[in-house]
DNA sequence: AATTGAGTTCCAAATAATGGAACACTGGCA
DNA sequence: TGCCAGTGTTCCATTATTTGGAACTCAATT
C-alpha cells in the first residue's frame, strides 16, 4: 500500500478521497516541503483542480504551508496516529511481551504488521539509549527485506503469497538484499518449516535481526516481532540462540489474544 | 478573501474530504471499534451514503474492519504520521535543547504547537523510565488549562486572543482548571508580561509544569515548551526558579530557528 | 415460517469536482 | 521604467461523483 512498486494498476475505487490520498502521499513523502509548482509536476493534474485540492486539505490540517509557502504534512495527522496507536488492540496486548523480551536480550524490540506489500512498525521497546521515539514506529518497511516481513509473509496461504510476490519490486538496499521473488520464495518456505527468520543485513547495512510471526486467530493481523541490534555485537550464533525466545514471546502474544479477544472471532 | 469566519458550529467548506473526516473523527475518537450502526447514529447520515463512505477509508487503509466487523482507525493513519514528524522542522531544530533541558533538570520535557484550540504535542524527553513512547506525542489537549497552552496563547494579537477565547467551552478536569475567559485572559496577561506559565494541576491532578513560549518569525509556529512533573515533587518554588532555564531553553530554539531558516522568512 | 436487526446494493436526482482560460502578483532584467 | 517569465489564484460552464430513498440479502430469534 505504499508507493513503492505499484508503477501499472494503481485505479483506485475510491473517487475523490483516492485523489486526495495520492496527494497527500505526494507531500508527506517528499524530502523537502514541496511547492504549488512541484506537486503540480508530480500530480499531473490540472491547475485550477489542484489548487483547490490543496486549499481542502489545508483547510483540514492534513497538510500546512510552511514560511515560504510550501507544503508539509500537517499536524493533524500526528492527532490522528497518536490515538490509533493508543487503542490498538494488538500492539496493547504485545507489549508486556515487547518488554520481557527487551529485558532478556538487552537489545531492541520490534512489533510490525503486513499491510499490503509493506510492514508497519506498531511498537519498539530500545535498548540502553533514551529511545528516540517515532523513530522507527509508524515506518513503513519493505517485507521482503525485514525479519518481521518475511517472518509475516510466512503465514500467508500460498497463493496470496504468490500474488503478493509477483506485485513486488525488489530495491537493493545493500549487498545481502533479495533480488527476485525465487529466492525470497525459498528462504520463506524455509521460515514457515523453521518457524523464525534473520535479516542479515538486508535491509539496513550493520543491522540484523531475528524475528518470530505473530497473527491473530481471524487473521485481521499478520506480522511479527524481532530482536534487533548492530551486526557486530548480534552474531550469528547470538541470533539462533534468541530464535527461541523470540518464538516463545510470540506465542504468549498468540495466547493473550486468544483469550483477551475471545476464542472464536 | 473568505470573510465568513464565524462559523457557529463546523461549517467546513472541504465538500467531500470534509465529510469523510467527520467520520474518522467518529471512529479515532471513539473508545473502542465502532459497528456500522453506531455510527449510522452518530453521523446522522443515510445508510447507502455512509456505506459508501465508509468503503473508501477503508480501501484507502484509512480505517480498518476488525475481527467482529467494527471499525477502527486504520495503519496508514501511522506511516504518514511517522513521516509528518521525522521531518518537522520545528521539531529537529527544537530537539537538541529539549534534551538539554531534560539533563539539566531530570523531569520530563515537552513541545507543544498551538493548533486551533488545542496544542499537539511534538515532542517530549522523558526523565528516568523507559519512555512510553507517542504516550504524549501527537496528543491534542485544551489550550486553556496546559502550561504550554497558556504560555502559546500570551503570544497572539489581542484580537485573535479574543476571538479564539470566544470559542472556547471550559471543561473542569480538575478543581484549579480555568472555568472562564475572564480568568484566563487575566492570567495570559500575566503570562505575557512575565514570559512563562504555570499549569498548577490544572490539566491532570498531581501533574504541574512551568512553560515558556516559543514561536517562528513567520508566526507559522505558535507554541512552547515545558517542564512537567508530579506535584509532590515539583514545588511552586521549584517552578519558579526553573522558569529561568525553561526560558533560556526556549531563547535558544528561536535562535537556532532563525539561523536554520534563514533571518527574514 | 415469520420477524427483527444488521448490512449491502441500486439508480435517478442533486451536488460537487473538473479543467481550461483569464487574472493577479512577484522579482528579475534590459 | 516597462517588459517578461515564473508562480499562484479565481472563475464558471461542463462533466462526473455523490447522494439518499428504497428494495434486497443474510443471519439470528421467536
Amino acid at each position: 500500500m505504499n508507493s513503492n512498486g505499484e508503477g501499472a494498476a494503481q485505479a483506485r475505487e475510491t473517487g475523490t478521497l483516492g485523489k486526495l490520498m495520492v496527494l497527500l502521499d505526494l507531500v508527506t513523502h517528499a524530502h523537502a516541503p514541496l511547492r504549488f509548482t512541484d506537486i503540480l509536476a508530480l500530480a499531473g493534474q490540472p491547475r485550477g483542480t489542484l489548487h483547490r485540492q490543496l486549499s481542502h486539505l489545508l483547510e483540514e490540517g492534513l497538510l500546512e504551508l510552511d514560511g515560504d509557502g510550501r507544503y508539509a504534512p500537517g499536524l493533524r495527522l500526528l492527532d490522528f496516529a497518536a490515538r490509533s496507536w493508543a487503542r490498538n488492540e494488538f500492539r496493547l496486548i504485545a507489549e508486556p511481551h515487547l518488554s520481557d523480551l527487551q529485558q532478556a536480550t538487552g537489545e531492541t524490540v520490534h512489533l510490525g504488521v503486513l499491510r499490503g506489500q509493506s510492514i508497519i512498525y506498531l511498537d519498539k521497546v530500545d535498548g540502553r539509549q533514551p529511545v528516540r521515539m517515532y523513530s522507527q514506529i509508524g515506518n513503513a518497511s519493505p517485507c521482503y527485506c525485514t525479519g518481521v516481513g518475511k517472518a509475516a509473509l510466512s503465514l500467508l496461504p500460498a497463493e496470496s503469497l504468490v500474488d503478493l510476490l509477483a506485485g513486488l519490486s525488489f530495491t537493493s538496499f545493500t549487498a545481502s538484499t533479495h533480488r527476485s521473488a525465487e529466492t525470497l520464495l525459498a528462504e520463506i518456505r524455509e521460515i514457515a518449516d523453521q518457524g523464525y527468520a534473520f535479516d542479515r543485513e538486508e535491509h539496513e547495512a550493520g543491522i540484523c535481526c531475528v524475528a518470530a510471526p505473530v497473527w491473530s486467530q481471524d487473521r485481521t493481523f499478520i506480522g511479527g516481532i524481532s530482536i534487533t541490534g548492530p551486526a557486530y555485537r548480534l552474531s550469528m550464533e547470538l541470533l539462533r540462540q534468541w530464535a527461541v525466545p523470540v518464538q516463545l514471546a510470540a506465542g504468549r502474544i498468540m495466547e493473550d489474544m486468544r483469550i483477551r479477544l475471545g476464542p472464536r472471532r
